[in-house]
DNA sequence: TCAATATGGTTGCTTCGGTAACTGTCGATT
DNA sequence: AATCGACAGTTACCGAAGCAACCATATTGA
């Protein structure tokens, strides 16, 4: 009869490691601001693009619709982001961070590069080719 | 200003993947058994050391003691599984597979070695670099 | 011997996330 | 212009998961 070693198998130790990674990141922005990962995922995605719609944050950051909608709505009332109706299409929003938010990104950036250099150097030179192959596995998998 | 694309940074897309690869691997097992993932660690867990206590099967698998706890009952309600009460100790109980537990984990074994198996395919020579830098990271954050 | 503390396991409470249903708006076909 | 299907976003509902409190038993030490 075949065996399986739980602790080899690549699904279970990949969410393993994706755990306790984003465990460990919620430490760089958790004491200072107290976000949730859609929270930031919301942030950084419109830091990076400035103004955009809901549904773009979602396609951008891999996030249901629902996630999104409930992190802009925490966003907003931490007034972090403001919504104003599109001109165009009056069914979107178009989304953009406040100075308030702007602020706290530009708070959390410089620690979460740091974190991920960290981790980066630890694998030392298996750091390329790790790289490589989450690349080789997210064309691999299709995610949407 | 320091910039960060969400796209890029690791615990973003090692969570992406992780999640990928669950859900593909849910349908590995999905169709024919339906289970959640605490019951497949279970299963595979007892299935790889036969008898043993709730609180081991947990540490072995990484996984809370109300997720096991809540995962014993249902493959016991499937009469996958059996519960006796320890004899040295009556805190704890013995867990162990049934023939059917055991027969469904037989079946789903090769499948699921096959999945994983068309993974590393796909990933050709960066397969053993990325298992280098799964185990230096794993190694590299404490998971307990 | 028995009180105090620790331990294995379960359960209530709360939070989070996905599905599906809904609202309001747009675009196309007529 | 009126209707119908598509679409952006929200929400009610349900299942899953963690925390903390709890129960029963075991162990330690006075």
């Amino acid at each position: 009869m075949s065996k399986l070693a739980l602790e080899h198998f690549l699904p279970y130790r990949l969410n393993r490691l994706s755990s306790a990674v984003s465990q460990q990141f919620r430490a760089v922005y958790g004491p200072h601001h107290d976000l949730t990962v859609p929270e930031w995922r919301v942030l950084a995605t419109l830091a990076q693009f400035g103004t955009m719609t809901a549904k773009a944050i979602g396609k951008h950051s891999s996030m249901h619709k629902t996630k999104v909608s409930r992190a802009v709505r925490a966003l907003e009332e931490r007034r972090w982001l403001v919504r104003r109706e599109s001109e165009h299409d009056r069914r979107e929003e178009s989304l953009s961070l406040t100075a308030t938010g702007l602020k706290a990104y530009s708070e959390i950036v410089p620690r979460a590069l740091a974190f991920e250099a960290r981790i980066l150097a630890a694998l030392g030179p298996n750091a390329e080719p790790l790289l490589e192959a989450l690349a080789l596995m997210e064309q691999h998998f299709p995610m949407d």
